[in-house]
DNA sequence: GCCAACGTTGGC
DNA sequence: GCCAACGTTGGC
């Protein structure tokens, strides 16, 4: 099991729209970027943990965890032409990108800011604080990861 | 809205 | 395969 964070920019797609889900779950669609593909295709199990990161936002930070509740599969939004997320050059028979189904896990009882993040020497090596960081998914080392919930004030994962 | 950092594109 | 130009990201 490996430990993520995921950016989601909470004016598109925030923690709380998530929790509002039927079934708290959404597929994580429209990344476009090999990287954090391969972290998805090559890295994610059901299961994993992940840290829900709102990003480009007055106050940008963490605000609680998922689950990856689906492996990798084809994202069809790069299929479809009136998707923002439409790759023409993607092969249907090779589809180049892929998603996972997220599920709400756990709301931290304290918004945790990226300010807050980056003054915390025990978070010291968190990609996210490294400089022009731009991935939307990272892996997170699990020292770091129990870090940021205690931060949040989430004693304990559900299940 | 600014702009540094970064990934992608495409001419050569 | 190099690299300049361009588009995007995201903190501030």
């Amino acid at each position: 099991m490996r430990h993520w964070l995921l950016k989601s920019e909470p004016d598109v797609f925030s923690f709380q729209d998530l929790q509002d889900r039927p079934r708290k779950t959404e597929p994580w669609n429209g990344v476009r970027n090999y990287q954090a593909r391969n972290f998805m295709r090559d890295g994610m199990t059901l299961g994993d943990p992940g840290l829900f990161y709102h990003s480009n936002t007055a106050i940008p930070g963490v605000a609680g965890v998922v689950r990856v509740s689906r492996s990798a599969y084809p994202d069809p939004t790069q299929f479809d032409p009136d998707s923002e997320y439409h790759d023409p050059k993607s092969d249907p028979a090779a589809p180049r990108w892929l998603m996972v189904d997220v599920t709400w896990a756990a709301a931290f009882p304290r918004f945790v800011p990226l300010e807050t993040m980056k003054q915390d020497p025990a978070l010291e090596g968190l990609w996210i604080l490294r400089r022009g960081n731009r991935l939307s998914i990272t892996p997170v080392d699990p020292d770091h990861f129990d870090r940021i919930c205690h931060l949040g004030g989430l004693k304990a994962l559900p299940q």
